[in-house]
RNA sequence: GGCGUCUUGGCCGAGUGGCUAGGCAGAGCUCUGCAAAAGCUUGUACAGCGGUUCGAAUCCGCUAGACGCCUCCA
């Protein structure tokens, strides 16, 4: 059960740059924290490789036999959009425009969240803590932070004094800056901050009056900084060193950085042993982003309704779309591309699904074993699932070739190809078997097409294939193409 | 301006100092009454210029282009 005892992973660590092996903290166990959504507009498309890649991460370490806690939270507070006076907290912006509740708006589109992640079939995460659920963790860890040193308090708000952090930790070894470079390259600066530094950053602001998202603090009655809560929320529920720290790619500088700062001030010792940075989905060549506008939506995509779209493409689809990519990749999003991907994809169900169908013989003309190594090898090589996915083609070819009487394969061999290729496609991969004509076609109208099909096997038989040719012709012009194989006609929907 | 990444065959996308990635499309074949569908077979590409090397697409340098972070972003 155990197979990480025998299967080496190695990971690309962001912190070291280079692949490490995967050595947990607790043999057998795994903490992993992964920076999730800020609930103030739906997720996009882009958001969702993220959340995607670590579902990926999550799934094999599970399948591997770890014990895997999983966090991941969600930001509801603190996140401001710009890091100046005029800063403000998207939620409250669009609570404001919308005339809700803050907490309304944070409501909406956590369960928008879910139920696209749901739609992807992302397993849940272990913990999903939120930001305003641990005020007093963060008050707490700021006290702290203050009582080492490395923060101060300015009109009510108190900020991390990047500077004297520097001074005996080494600020920005994540993503390979250095302070002195970072203040000397500092552009004119805007409006005269409060703080000391333009490096530092908010631990904790004082709210204005109008400012309707507040708690009481000793310092003011305020809002926590966006940074602290993942310090919080992680070191909470995986202890001050743990193993897996997650994001995209964006969050590397500032956030990711100021993590460990954070940490660091008040616990002397590295949080995190392991970092993972996810690569962006582009659009159009440019990064999707919710402030731009260049993104698309998971239910735009799922129907059809978008410009760049020629028709829906099925959420499993798409997730099989993303693992093509290696997940340090940018990937652009492109139609042709999702297309290419479908046909890919069905051709794999279509093979996995004949398995059942395949008869033992007393040889084997393809090694089972070493292939299903090598798909191990696969993912146990920083998650590979394009090479992954390439294997699990290879073994589709063999396949096919068994169903047409060409090659061989024992009982027990047949087995373990099953159940390798169950464990990558649905376990470690997360993917759904949907067939191209069960995900969109109703009853009566497969019934109607049988009835069609019924009819043109009669003419068929009759050699009346002027009939037979005027049913399948006409069938086609509505977009409902009937395909002849060994088993009997089936059909599917354009 | 600073830091960093990338540039692969028609398209998408792995990988890497010498050995076929894979998918899609295209071509050929099989099947079929004919088609379609499906299956099989087939691809020697690595931005440009120079250097290191027995050998580089893979290492180094320069040039061009693209992207990312430096301000909110997965």
């Amino acid at each position: 059960m155990h197979l990480y005892k025998h299967q080496e992973l190695t990971v690309y660590n962001s912190l070291s740059k280079q692949k490490e092996k995967f050595e947990p903290i607790i043999e057998g166990a795994v903490g992993m924290y992964v920076c999730g959504p800020t609930v103030y507009s739906n997720v996009h498309l882009g958001n969702c490789r993220t959340f995607l890649s670590f579902d990926l991460v999550f799934r094999y370490l599970k399948h591997l036999g770890y014990k895997v806690r999983y966090v991941r939270n969600i930001t509801d507070v603190g996140h401001l959009e710009n890091d100046g006076e005029s800063g403000e907290d998207p939620i409250l912006k669009k609570a404001r425009i919308d005339q809700i509740e803050p907490m309304e708006v944070v409501q909406l589109y956590s369960v928008d969240f879910h139920q696209v992640m749901n739609a992807f079939n992302a397993l849940p995460p272990s913990i999903e803590p939120t930001a305003t659920g641990h005020i007093i963790e963060q008050i707490q860890l700021i006290e702290k932070i203050i009582k080492e040193g490395y923060a101060y308090l300015i009109n009510g708000s108190v900020y991390f004094d990047v500077v004297k952090f520097n001074e005996d930790h080494a600020y920005g070894k994540l993503s390979g800056r250095n302070l002195e470079d970072m203040i000397s390259n500092t552009r004119e600066l805007a409006a005269q901050s409060e703080k000391k530094n333009p490096q530092d950053f908010a631990l904790w602001k004082k709210a204005e009056p109008q400012h309707i998202m507040r708690w009481p603090s000793p310092w003011s009655d305020g809002f926590p900084g966006w940074h602290l809560e993942c310090t919080a929320m992680s070191t909470k529920y995986l202890g001050n060193n743990f193993d897996i720290h997650g994001g995209g790619m964006d969050l590397k500088f500032p956030h990711h950085e100021c993590e460990i700062a954070q940490a660091e001030a008040c616990n002397h010792e590295s949080p995190v042993n392991y970092w993972l940075h996810t690569n962006m989905l582009t659009l159009n060549g440019k990064k999707m982003a919710k402030s731009t506008g260049n993104n698309i939506l998971p239910n735009e995509l799922f129907s059809g309704k978008n410009d760049i779209l020629s028709k829906p493409f099925a959420p499993t689809v798409a997730k099989f779309f993303m693992f093509q990519a290696h997940y340090r990749s940018i990937l652009d999003f492109s139609n042709d591309a999702l297309e290419a991907s479908e046909k890919g994809f069905f051709r794999l169900m279509d093979a996995y699904r004949s398995i059942s169908e395949i008869t033992p013989s007393n040889k084997s003309d393809f090694n089972i074993t070493d292939w299903r190594q090598s798909c191990y090898d696969a993912m146990n090589d920083d998650f590979n699932s394009p090479i992954l996915i390439a294997q699990l083609f290879e073994a589709t070819k063999f396949i096919n070739s068994l169903k047409e009487g060409k090659a061989e394969i024992t009982a027990s061999d047949l087995e373990l190809l099953q159940k390798t290729m169950h464990d990558f496609l649905f376990e470690v991969m997360g993917l759904v078997d949907i067939s191209e004509t069960s995900s969109n076609d109703g009853n009566k109208l497969s019934e109607a097409v049988e009835l069609l099909i019924e009819l043109r096997n009669q003419a068929r038989a009759n050699k009346d294939f002027a009939t037979s040719d005027q049913i399948r012709d006409q069938l086609q012009e509505v977009g409902i193409q009937l395909k002849d194989g060994k088993e009997g006609t089936t059909f599917s929907l354009n």
